[in-house]
DNA sequence: GCCAACGTTGGC
DNA sequence: GCCAACGTTGGC
């Protein structure tokens, strides 16, 4: 099994959100590093849902790709803040899946538990500086975070 | 609100 | 291709 971790500012749309609409168009990633992970997302895959700007920080709930490999529609919308002029139909810039709300979490995992639990070389989240809102998440460390929470 | 750590842009 | 300036992310 292949493991990712995304990133969302519950504000704007969180693990709730995601429950409620059960799938949901991962839009609006304009970073090419997390733009490449998304390209390698397959169906099946599994991605741990961050909140990220939030008290506090941490792992809220799980997903599951049920669709990869999509335009960013947002890309093409003159009216998005995410509107990019240089992307076109022809030659779409940024890709991203349709991701399917697998549950929430009975307790956030916070940041900090992270930090003290895994080394920056397990887990990317918790790097120095990381603000990468798409990683993966290897399979032992993600088996690790899933027992935090009695899966 | 601050600021460290990046990523991107654009002049040269 | 270098690198300074600028913009953004995200923890605190």
């Amino acid at each position: 099994m292949r493991y990712w971790l995304m990133k969302s500012e519950p504000e704007v749309y969180g693990i709730a959100d995601l429950e409620r609409d059960r799938k949901t168009i991962w839009d609006g990633i304009r970073n090419y590093q997390a733009r490449n992970f998304l390209r390698e997302m397959q169906v099946g895959d599994l991605a741990f849902f961050y909140h990220s700007q939030s008290s506090p920080p941490g792992i809220a709930g799980l997903m599951r790709v049920a669709q990869p490999g999509i335009d960013d529609p947002t890309q093409f919308d003159a009216q998005s803040q995410y509107y990019d002029p240089k992307s076109s139909l022809d030659s779409p810039r940024w890709q991203t899946v349709r991701v399917e709300f697998v549950r929430s979490f009975p307790a956030l995992i916070p940041l900090e538990q992270l930090r003290q639990t895994f080394s920056a070389e397990e887990l990317l989240l918790v790097r120095r500086g990381n603000r990468l809102s798409v990683m993966p998440v290897p399979e032992d460390v993600a088996e690790k975070i899933l027992a935090m929470v009695g899966q």
